[in-house]
Parts: structure tokens; C-alpha cells; sequence
DNA sequence: TTTGATGCAAATGTTTTGCATGCAA
DNA sequence: TTGCATGCAAAACATTTGCATCAAA
């Protein structure tokens, strides 16, 4: 048995192409009521089934910051996200790969650690007091 | 109108004790499971409630390991956290804070970054092949 | 044609909430 | 007594899934 084949379809390219489009890192809500925008009749199941086969391929990347609902970013290069303790946005951080705190942390684990996901907190810019 | 104050309750306390004394990282229904077992009557809500009420004031630590439910933490010291690939296992990490990556990405960014928090991958001893 | 993708709706799983009652202070 | 905490059940959300139909290949 070998794995199924992904067929073209327009829905999926549509939410690939916002994904690419954006730095907002929307919600599956937020990139249903855009995709809608062009596709009226797509439903909110498409829009998940899609989102989770771009996640699967490495197109898009889920991102849980943990406010109860995951967010998407369609830049796949590594980066790093920052998210405002104030108003929830999620901004992306222009920063070197800091790759030597897996080694740090392998150094103390009995098992393999291969990776790491890093949230950054604090205020933005717009919620920084003067 | 001032906070409201916060009234003893021995449910609140038995979590609080239960996850004092595990390394498990359990989710809200595992607790649930867990303290039934010394209050039959108590119900899931409670749990939550008290669950959010612990967090808010720090006694405990709430994590989103993107697994579609949150997990907890009664170990509020500064740790880090290894997420197993295979069985999704939470491992708490014996490890300096690297602090200094919050520095590396103030320099980046336009706001305030006060703090991180980074989640490691990987494969926990139990499931690395030999 | 064949088979993956879609739209729709129902189902699922987690977390929250309204309300009458219980219990700490 | 006062009012926060509880148990129970219903509601609210985010996400997944079954199925008939549509459309790539």
C-alpha cells in the first residue's frame, strides 16, 4: 500500500498563497473568512484538512502559542515568533538560529533531542508604555 | 472593587498537592481521574477552575504542548521542557536557563521581550532505537 | 474512469459557564 | 451571615470526520 496522492485544488492553493502573503499568522477562522473572500462555498472542514496536509508537507508551519487556538505561518524558514502578553499578537523575530542550546540540552538528557520550539513573550510596540 | 478573595478548599489543595508530588505533566483530565479517587464527587469544572486559579497565582504552570490538550506543572522553578516525538511523553530538563537568548532578541526587536519559553524535541530514552 | 478533494453536517474532545447549594471565614 | 467554591449540566469552541458529490489526472 503506498500513500495516497495529493491532487491540485484551487482551495488549497488559495490558502497557501494568503499564508505566503501575510505576516499575520492567522487562525484556521481568520484564513477561512479570507479564502472565503474568493471561494464562497468553502467550508471550514476543507479549510482544516488543507491546513493539516501543508503542515504534513513542510509548506506551512502550526504554530501553539497556547491562547487555545493554533495559528499558521507560511514562512517556513526558520525563525523565531515573539507574542505580546497584551494583546495576543503573534510577530515574527528577526534573529540567528540559536542551534547550541540543543546541544546544551542534550548534554543533560538521557535520550536524543533534535530540535526546540521557542516562544518569546513580552509587550510589543504598540502595548509598550511611553 | 477589589479582587475577590481567595477561600480555602481542600480540592483545590489535593490538586495542588498531586501535582506537587508527580513529574507526570498531566492534563486537566488525568487530574480529574487522579483526585477523584480521594473526592469522588468532585467534578471537572472544579478542576478547571481551580486549575486556571493556581496558574493565575503561580502556584502551578499551565503548558501548551500543541497537543491539543494543556498539560500542567506543579514544579514552578525555572526548567525547561522535552517533548518525546514518539510518545509525547513531557520530560522535565535538568539544565542552566539560558537567558541570554532574551537579550539576543531584544537586540532584534522593536518592544520588550521580558522572557521565553522553549519546549526541546527529540526522542526520550525509552523510544531511541539501540 | 479512477480516486483524491470538497461541501455539508454531525460528531468529538476540551474547556467554560450558569445556577442552586455547600462551606470557609 | 456573607460570599467564594462546588457539583451538575448545558453551552461554547476548536477541530475532526462520514458521506455523497465534484473534479483532477
Amino acid at each position: 500500500m503506498t500513500a495516497a496522492a495529493t491532487k491540485y485544488s484551487r482551495q488549497r492553493e488559495c490558502i497557501k498563497e494568503y499564508l505566503r502573503s501575510t505576516r499575520e499568522h492567522p487562525t484556521a477562522d481568520t484564513i477561512y473568512m479570507k479564502v472565503r473572500e474568493v471561494y464562497p462555498n468553502i467550508s471550514l472542514g476543507t479549510v482544516y484538512r488543507n491546513l493539516a496536509l501543508l503542515t504534513e508537507q513542510g509548506e506551512i508551519i502550526k504554530l501553539s502559542c497556547g491562547d487555545g487556538c493554533d495559528r499558521f505561518d507560511g514562512n517556513t524558514a526558520p525563525h523565531y515568533h515573539f507574542i505580546c502578553r497584551q494583546c495576543g499578537r503573534v510577530i515574527d523575530l528577526d534573529m540567528e538560529p540559536i542551534e547550541h542550546i540543543n546541544t546544551i540540552a542534550n548534554a543533560h538528557f538521557n535520550g536524543r533531542v533534535d530540535g526546540n520550539i521557542t516562544y518569546f513573550y513580552g509587550l510589543c510596540r504598540e502595548c509598550v508604555p511611553d
